[in-house]
DNA sequence: TCGTATTCGATACACCCGTATTCCTACGTG
DNA sequence: CACGTAGGAATACGGGTGTATCGAATACGA
């Protein structure tokens, strides 16, 4: 056998160039030309490491989610220095995009996630990782709620939803807002939503639409 | 002059088309063909209305966000029949794809929004819809507050921006989570997250992010 | 009734796309 | 040293893209 490279690391070059891409100009302009112009080498190298620009792309995906998702594990939600509210605070912030890393990752998500609403595969991929990160953040609030930190009466996998609803909602915000001024009023809405949910005495946990007394 | 057509109707009759092309394969599938064919007429008509692909998408994006603010506007949030806490619940799950209009619509929008975060001219189309929202909404929170149907101490501001960000996190949840067992989670986030932010008493308005004592 | 201006379909053009093929280079091994 | 093979560049190919151009209908004013 003659000369042979690491072929994990030539994929995860061409992947980042892809990445790269995306989060310059998004996904519409990833092609297989300019992502090995990017990666700085022909079309027959990617042809080499891809199969098909879809390999690619769902290899870049999977680079994408597993680097985001090493970022979110290292915060800690359980038993630690900082109160439940001031956790749970850190943890929504360290989601939403306001340093160029966060920016770049938050890019490359929402072009994904645009695409997953077509895309049966990426959805798959995307919704996924949702599972986990819900049944997660619902133990959370089950612990914050059994050492007393969180109200009593909510229902977690809602509370959970909610979280991550609020999270995404923000970070498109920011996205389509880059102005330096939206900073403040994020961190604010993000101040006011934990404060109100650790704040309120639940009442019910049901879902139901019934009117509030 | 020979024969007349109406110019307008003839536009939004391509758009229709454009926005059902987006609704069903996604931005990636709209071409000058695809929208020919879809309006059941050649390329050359589609050209004769639209000077470039770009204005027609334009033209799109600006009809879909003009039927999508009116059925907003229907919506009074101001002094009516229900009770705060039920209007604002009633508008944010009214803005939900819950049914297959709404999905329709939510659809185009998550598509538009994607492209406009590396497009900065569909941004200023969205982001120019973005601030009287959230001054209505401001504006809502502040008349709700002023007749005791909500704590006072919140920053009104920043609770338009939470509740947009929330509408939007909702509504990309759901297009990206299509299974039904999802709307009742959702649902019941959206009660969570009303009776949260009715029910607190609040305390400071400010963004800061000192301990909760 | 006869132009003439307007609608619109057909088609041409140059370019970019994803993929397949081809061919040269350069290295590890015999 | 020479051989064979992996690595990688170049290029071919069929098809889709946005746009421009050209003709053929058509319906009104003269």
């Amino acid at each position: 056998m003659p000369r042979h490279v690491d072929r994990e690391e030539r994929r995860h070059h061409v992947a980042d160039a892809l990445l790269r891409i995306i989060e310059r100009e998004g996904l519409e302009a990833v092609s297989v030309r300019t992502v090995s112009a990017e990666a700085g080498c022909s079309v027959g190298a990617v042809q080499r490491y891809f199969r098909s620009k879809d390999e690619m792309l769902r290899f870049a995906l999977e680079t994408a989610i597993t680097r985001a998702a090493g970022r979110m594990a290292e915060i800690r939600l359980g038993p630690g220095l900082m109160s439940f509210p001031d956790a749970l605070r850190a943890a929504v912030v360290e989601y939403l995009p306001l340093d160029d890393g966060r920016l770049a990752e938050s890019r490359i998500w929402a072009a994904f996630s645009a695409r997953a609403v077509v895309d049966p595969t990426f959805r798959a991929v995307i919704t996924g990782l949702d599972r986990p990160a819900r049944d997660q953040l619902a133990r959370v609030f089950a612990y914050a709620e059994s050492v007393g930190e969180l109200p009593a009466g909510h229902d977690h996998e809602a509370l959970a939803c909610l979280v991550i609803a609020l999270m995404d909602g923000l970070m498109w915000s920011l996205l389509l807002r880059p102005a330096p001024e939206e900073r403040s009023v994020h961190l604010a809405a993000v101040d006011a939503a934990v404060r109100s949910l650790t704040a309120t005495v639940g009442r019910r946990a049901g879902g139901g639409a019934e009117p509030a007394p």
